[in-house]
DNA sequence: GTCTATACAGGGATAGAC
DNA sequence: GTCTATCCCTGTATAGAC
């Protein structure tokens, strides 16, 4: 049980996520984690590095638990509905936060980043190591919902993963605009009870699931 | 007819696009412009604000584009469905495309970011700017769906804005995977024309409305 | 093996001479 | 407007202490 590892992974999770990958140093993240600054290079080898394995420790407890819940689906026999599906993901991201507290919002929020801000990095390393996985997840709902292609799966997954991580990444500003515009003031859960309507949609419309 | 500041814009852009923001550095900016380092600061102010110029280049050529197509829209007899709204971006946003390699999805990837940012300097800008442009936008889609409120379709937008900058940001991953495993060879304008109605459905209230 | 102090090159920004 | 010199901060590498 190496504690300054986990010191630096939990302080740059939190920095990340609040500020942004390029707006924090390592001197903020050694500084809050209480470390030195060359730690972080000796853990972990660079900052870049450090960034990849804040997102796999949350990876690596996700798609276990995904995969899991997909085989547990294919064994029945009835046609999922829409939010049997949705559930499938829903439970996994929120056990996240008996990682660390917050950690659901932390994971999409730095995974939003990610695939934004890096030059493909994260995207590389997810689709390499998780490679086995994210082909069953897709062979998995092509299964249980045959009305869709796996390539229109693949695509539809890819959208609303994409909705979802950059909902929570901007929720700050956003939510923000709102109480400056419409004088509303609105929270997480709030956003959520939007956005899961119109991430629905986008599923129903194309493949006329039941909801 | 400040040329200086030309140069220094059509390099960054060029860098920016090809390399990413934080990949870019003032000196290498000002070394292919053929200026000195302190230029940009003295003709911009910061790194920032010359990123907000850059995308401004677009903005200003995206507008214009935009508002064209939807007034050409409104002029036919029919109401306009909300997948017809959007795909009146598609045309200006590959246009992006054409003049500078690379040119939309670097713009999106752009935007995405300035909207994660919780400083939130390029928000302003777009919004002061463009406020009459976003307004005749915003009005558009209210006469399409006046079932949304203002509120409401301001989140709706801001879903369709992130899974477009998020889907586009690793589009080019997307496109390599897409042919690796379903042996498919998509272009961006293909990516568009499978997001349109996957974003239009969640401006769709269950059941009613053309799509 | 782990941690610490420190050196270094490269980053953006800026003051002042021209 | 332009240029040089300089400032402080960043990520990274390494030598040496525990």
């Amino acid at each position: 049980m190496n504690s300054t590892k986990i010191k630096i992974l939990n302080a740059a999770e939190y920095l990340f996520a609040t500020h942004g990958y390029a707006e924090t140093s390592m001197r903020q993240i050694t500084n809050r984690a209480n470390v030195n600054l060359a730690s972080v290079n000796y853990h972990f080898g660079s900052k870049k590095a450090l960034t990849i394995e804040v997102i796999d420790r949350y990876l690596s407890q996700l798609m276990p638990d995904i995969i899991a819940n997909l085989k547990q689906l294919q064994n029945k026999k009835e046609e999922p509905s829409i939010s049997a599906i949705f559930s499938i993901f829903k439970q996994p991201l929120l056990t996240l936060n008996s990682i660390n507290d917050g950690g659901t919002v932390y994971f999409l929020k730095l995974l939003g980043r990610g695939y934004i801000d890096s030059q493909g990095h994260l995207r590389g390393f997810i689709t390499h190591k998780y490679q086995t996985e994210l082909r069953f997840i897709r062979q998995a709902f092509h299964q249980s919902c045959p009305q869709l292609s796996e390539e229109e799966l693949f695509w539809h997954l890819h959208f609303a993963l994409g909705t979802t991580s950059f909902t929570l990444s901007a929720s700050d500003a956003l939510t923000d605009i709102v109480k400056a515009d419409f004088n509303t003031e609105l929270y997480l859960d709030d956003i959520l009870d939007r956005m899961v309507p119109y991430i629905s949609a986008g599923f129903i419309r194309q493949g006329n699931l039941n909801v």
